[in-house]
DNA sequence: TTTCAATGGTGGCATATGCCAATAATTCGT
DNA sequence: ACGAATTATTGGCATATGCCACCATTGAAA
């Protein structure tokens, strides 16, 4: 009787956030798995492909994503001859990162997977409330939890 | 100027998703950082608190995740002991799952922190934001995209 | 210009998660 | 009771993510 008692973690924003992240995760992996693509990687070639050649800063900034993250993050693809990385001339400590031919056809390729388990998913959960959830979690991401100390 | 253009990936509902996740996450992990415990691991001793003694295949179905994924998450609990499995006598095919008398006391002091992040997020996100939002992801964590064949 | 702080990444290590292929323990049909 | 089908886990391998330490490059100060 206890769990019925006690709160549950459905109180909790991060664990709720967390559980429809691997839910949904799920199942765009799971459509787009003919393309060989995880939704995270179709999700990383689409915003270099509408970035200008950005830079690695740039693209983790745009994914509120740490920065050494998106480089192991990159990697699979630049192996699978998806992506390539090249100095910026102007400055070197700066990578650029852009798409490949084949990453472009591929992108293509999954973009059409993608639209099928995004119109899937807005089918069953509501176009509107879709617009709003991704309103309210685009808020979240923008949230500026002032960082602790930041003695200056 | 392709990049105003072109639609940006604030369209597709699982990268916002993640990208929340993401932000969230590191919120609650940098608040419970003092505890040792990441907020995942933080949820996951809640929920073997809150359930009786529960078995493996229980916890991942309440969290939606894979068993396998439970599994590999644990073993850094166990390994610091704050949980401990042991089989059910009944069918020892089945593990159950129980805290510790340390685990009971990490996640007393855990708690303590999570309220505080909490109730940080719901402060600046609203509360009364914060609960609709639950509720959403609540839904999709519970939706069911039927599952392809099932030839049955 | 020599030096040094700041900027931008990379590599190592650790957790978070998932899929698939064993394994072990049960259950069931005959 | 025996072997097939089922259930509950574990282990191996791969991606997703983060933190921290370290290296290369710049830019600014002395």
């Amino acid at each position: 009787m206890s769990q019925t008692t006690l709160p549950g973690l459905a109180l909790c924003n991060n664990a709720m956030l967390r559980r429809a992240t691997r839910k949904l995760g799920q199942f765009y992996d799971d459509v787009l798995a003919p393309s060989g693509l995880k939704a995270t990687q179709q999700g990383l070639l689409y915003q270099i492909h509408i970035g200008n050649e950005p830079t690695m800063g740039a693209i983790a900034a745009a994914l509120v994503m740490d920065l050494s993250a998106l480089g192991h993050t990159l990697k699979p693809l630049i192996r699978d001859g998806y992506i390539e990385t090249f100095s910026d001339p102007a400055d070197r400590r700066i990578r650029r990162v852009r798409l490949t031919s084949q990453g472009r056809i591929k992108l293509e390729e999954a973009l059409k997977l993608w639209q099928v388990a995004q119109q899937r998913f807005e089918e069953m959960f509501g176009k509107e409330q879709a617009a709003s959830l991704r309103a309210a979690l685009d808020e979240i991401a923008a949230l500026d939890f002032d960082v602790p100390p930041a003695a200056s």
